[in-house]
RNA sequence: GCCGGUGUGGUGAAAUUGGUAUACACGACGGAUUCAAAAUCCGUUGUCGAAAGACGUGGCGGUUCGAGUCCGCCCACCGGUACCA
């Protein structure tokens, strides 16, 4: 054995080892327990960052742990291929977004191989390859056979100068990144799948999901928002359609039990009866006009100036009769819900904020609590009710009934569960995305793409031109006949969720070119028993992703009801980001790499300055490793410097995965001093032994020997837990950490100490395999056993070394440490207590005091109350 | 704004069920080895204090014999907010 660790040429070897024997192939087998364990898969942005690293690490330590378990693992890779970052690299580089992708998938899966993930490539596949793509749009035709598909009007952002559709990314500020134009928001129709049909089943098999983090259900929960409440229909006084009917408009509340607080109705600005009333009010067509301009997200919506405009026109109060002011709002959308809310601003903050801003009456039907003052803000708990007529005293669930009776019993409203989740909007108006298969006619109708067509291949070999799709700009793509008559093909592409909803399903018959799952194999591996992603996924992929799983259950190809059995969040690995402004307002974001900063004693940034041109930079503080942000760190470095293995050992060492982790590489070099430390344990005790080592033989070691055992198994022990249970592989390293700073002391002389050594040194190379697999294999072909490390078992805690006959006992005195003393395990409260009195420190903070009571933790801890 | 999370030494962090706060590592300082350096090894390292001891887990308050951990309010930062993925 060489004295020296030397990573680059153990790592090639090893994983030169692994692909000449196909180590991570997996099969079928009904005879072994199915380990599936995915890790996201990424988007080909060009180069891993230090996020992937983690990602990838945690899977890789995961399967490779369950496969010394004696599990039949699958590991699988591929590519998240579509998606905008593509098309703004083919414009930038003058390339096709296919070209780009491809290099950088080919790049990527280089860096990923280079850090020894044990991945079944023969499995791998990409989300923009037509034998992926094809079955999505089969399966897209099938659900809208099923009537799980329309196509309704849906606000995008308008670029009026570029003429295009903005991603909210694209949006700064509120104009076009590119043209600098103030964007627009503009109805134009879309794709949506019935998401909301499952709203419940959503909800409620979040039950199933023991092994997911409670906050991440919570979240989802949340985002789903299922609510009950009241719908009831609001007539408009002295206004009539052109049929010559009344004129009402629905709302609905989650508080009918204030409802004889309402003083004012809100309409959308698009809201028929606005823009019916801004034909002869001039302030209100310059208000809808306004409101054109902003914003599409939801937390622009929220933290806006609230703005409104009277439209006249007064709606019958469907309880009291009285006639309220309807308003039009810029806080109300017309594409959710009815486009219409009731107002209550005694019991609303917003509503409150609305109604003294444009001097509307705020009534109090909700009693308060003492510190509650109506003059100063809305009382927003729910209590009992006043000024309220018939229902007064009534508290919130009686109000609830009553007043929902009586909307019912005159025919004037329902009770309705709500949820907050919209319908899956899935079309996009770009280039890079999987074709929707379908067909619009000439009679405005639409149509699916026949089977026999499929798939509606997109063109790879296009030229971008910044603005539109090269297949919108292309009349002849589109032209097709159907029936024999003229026809377009649709040309707005799938969101890139579709193609991350299903991936992991695919992963299990992945280059089936008859059917898009092949059921016999899919319910083998499914559900994946470890999904590992970053916790910026918690909602949208993996809602939508559930959602997917249920609706390929639904029409048979998959037979469980959740895709993802248990669920590890990363925290997200977070960098300093730069930026400079352009001279249209967008922000040009500089890499981390290429800037110098000084900060102040706080650690704040005072001056940050570019590498390249010596000119200052802004910072925008942390934020996770992104290509939109241009502030991923690239793990190649350090790869080169010192070894896959130091990389992998740093980054599960750092922090546990589901905690944030503001990247410094300070203590890589502390990862590799500990693998250099356990090469040397090795060395040496290879250099120390002579020949075969003599069984273990327990009865005969000194307690100095039983002692290390006994460190030995108390280690596995712990990193069996850390790893098989909390995932806490951080914990882990360190108890490995402590085990080797006793080992390093230990003595190599006797027969007994080299027994002892041997079995220490084989359990530390097993518990390491997972974590540092090069280096692990190749110190396993020295001191191993005839199998590869990666087959082999994890080590046993063997329970007789655990026993001691001490144990350790705090005493305090009124809760403050006093004394550590030692006992026999056999040892009673009162012993302990009698011994615990003798203690000199103990007794000086107990003499001349009376003793209250003490208190006493069997083995651990004794407390003496005193004054 | 709303939903979810985080905050502990100079730094990354540990404390798993309310029971010794700071394990393990980085850095720093001191020493050994060396012609010298790198590497390696040994020691010290929360703050104040000569010591005894006191204080100390973002801030303020509470529950408890005992709180980093539980409860209330507040602050800062991170993620998501439906077209970044």
């Amino acid at each position: 054995m060489e004295a020296i660790y030397n990573p680059q040429s153990i790592e090639a070897e090893v994983q030169k080892f692994w692909t000449d024997n196909n180590t991570f192939r997996a099969e079928e087998n009904p005879d072994k327990e199915k380990f599936y364990c995915l890790a996201m898969f990424p988007y080909p942005s060009g180069r891993l960052h230090m996020g992937h690293v983690r990602n990838y690490s945690l899977g890789d330590v995961i399967s490779r742990y369950q496969r010394m378990q004696g599990k039949n693992v699958m590991q699988p890779m591929g590519w998240d291929a579509f998606g905008l970052p593509a098309e703004n690299a083919a414009i930038k580089n003058k390339t096709a977004p296919a070209k780009w992708t491809y290099k950088n998938i080919d790049y990527m899966r280089n860096q990923l191989k280079s850090l020894g993930f044990g991945y079944d490539w023969n499995r791998e596949l990409a989300t923009c390859k037509k034998d992926y793509y094809r079955w999505e749009q089969w399966f897209f035709t099938q659900l809208f056979e099923k009537g799980m598909v329309y196509k309704k009007n849906a606000t995008v952002n308008w670029d009026p100068v570029d003429q295009t559709v903005l991603a909210n990314e694209q949006v700064i500020d509120g104009r076009g990144w590119r043209s600098g134009a103030i964007v627009e928001r503009k109805e134009i129709p879309q794709w949506f799948i019935k998401i909301t049909d499952y709203a419940e089943e959503l909800i409620n098999d979040l039950d199933q999901l023991t092994d997911w983090p409670e906050q991440v259900k919570t979240m989802q929960r949340n985002w789903i928002g299922r609510s009950e409440g009241v719908e009831m229909t609001f007539k408009v006084a002295d206004a009539f359609d052109a049929d010559g009917l009344e004129e009402s408009f629905d709302i609905y509340t989650t508080r009918p039990d204030t409802l004889m607080g309402v003083t004012y109705v809100a309409l959308a600005a698009q809201h028929p009866l606005a823009l019916g009333a801004a034909k002869n009010n001039p302030e209100m067509a310059v208000f809808i006009n306004e409101c054109k301009s902003s914003k599409t997200t939801e937390a622009d919506m929220a933290t806006m100036e609230k703005k409104g405009v009277d439209t006249g026109l007064r709606a019958i109060h469907p309880i009291s009769g009285e006639l309220v002011p309807v308003w039009a709002a810029n806080f109300v959308l017309m594409d959710y819900g009815s486009g219409a809310v009731m107002c209550v601003p005694g019991h609303d903050q917003r509503d409150y904020e609305f109604a003294t801003k444009y001097g509307l009456k705020i009534n109090q039907v909700i009693q308060g609590s003492e510190n509650d003052d109506i003059t100063k803000a809305a009382i927003t708990e729910k209590n009992t009710l006043s000024n309220s007529g018939e229902f007064d005293g009534l508290n919130f669930e009686q109000a609830f009934k009553a007043i929902s009776n009586k909307l019912i019993s005159e025919n004037k409203g329902q009770i309705k569960v709500n949820y907050r989740l919209r319908d899956w909007g899935v079309s996009r108006q770009r280039y890079w995305g999987t074709p929707i298969p379908m067909i619009n006619l000439a009679n405005g109708e639409s149509v699916p793409v026949p089977v026999d067509q499929l798939p509606v291949e997109l063109p790879e070999d296009v030229i971008m031109n910044g603005v539109t799709s090269p297949i919108k700009d292309n009349p002849e793509w589109a032209k097709i006949t159907h029936n024999g008559e003229e026809a377009f093909r649709e040309t707005d592409t799938f969101d890139t969720f579709m193609e991350s909803s299903w991936y992991y399903a695919r992963y299990c018959s992945p280059n089936d070119d008859s059917q898009m799952l092949d059921p016999a194999k899919t319910n083998y591996w499914l559900p994946v028993d470890q999904y590992i992603g970053g916790i910026e996924h918690a909602i949208l992929h993996l809602l939508y992703s559930r959602f997917f799983h249920k609706l390929l259950r639904d029409v048979g190809l998959v037979s469980c009801d959740e895709p993802y059995k248990s669920l590890l969040c990363q925290g997200m690995v977070l960098a300093e980001t730069f930026y400079r402004e352009a001279d249209n307002g967008a922000q040009d974001w500089i890499a981390p790499s290429d800037v110098t900063v000084e900060r102040n004693d706080k650690g704040q940034i005072t001056s940050a300055i570019s590498n390249i041109d010596g000119q200052p930079v802004l910072s925008a503080g942390m934020s996770k490793m992104s290509k939109s942000k241009n502030n991923g760190i690239d793990p190649q470095p350090v790869i080169d410097q010192y070894g896959a293995d130091t990389v992998r050992l740093f980054i599960m060492f750092t922090s546990p995965p589901e905690q944030t982790l503001e990247w410094s590489d300070t203590g890589v070099e502390g990862a590799h001093r500990f693998l250099k430390r356990v090469w040397k344990l090795v060395y040496d005790f290879t250099e120390a032994k002579e020949g075969e080592i003599p069984a273990l033989n327990e009865l005969s070691l000194t307690s100095t020997q039983k002692k290390l055992r006994r460190e030995l198994h108390k280690t596995i022990a712990k990193v069996s837990d850390d790893i098989g249970r909390r995932n806490t592989f951080n914990t882990a390293i360190a108890a490995i950490m402590e085990l080797l700073n006793h080992l390093t002391k230990a003595r190599l002389e006797s027969a007994e100490d080299l027994a002892v050594m041997q079995e220490a040194v084989r359990a530390v190379v097993l518990m390491l395999t997972p974590i540092v697999p090069h280096l692990s294999h190749h110190l396993w072909q020295i001191i191993g056993d005839e199998n590869h490390v990666e087959d082999a078992s994890w080590p046993k805690v063997d329970e007789s070394a655990l026993v001691e006959d001490e144990k350790l006992i705090v005493v305090q005195v009124n809760g403050k440490l006093r004394a550590k003393i030692t006992v026999s395990v056999s040892a009673t409260q009162s012993d302990v207590e009698a011994l615990a009195f003798t203690d000199e420190n103990v007794s000086k903070f107990t003499d001349e005091k009376t003793i209250r009571k003490v208190i006493y933790i069997p083995g651990k801890l004794l407390n003496i109350v005193a004054n």
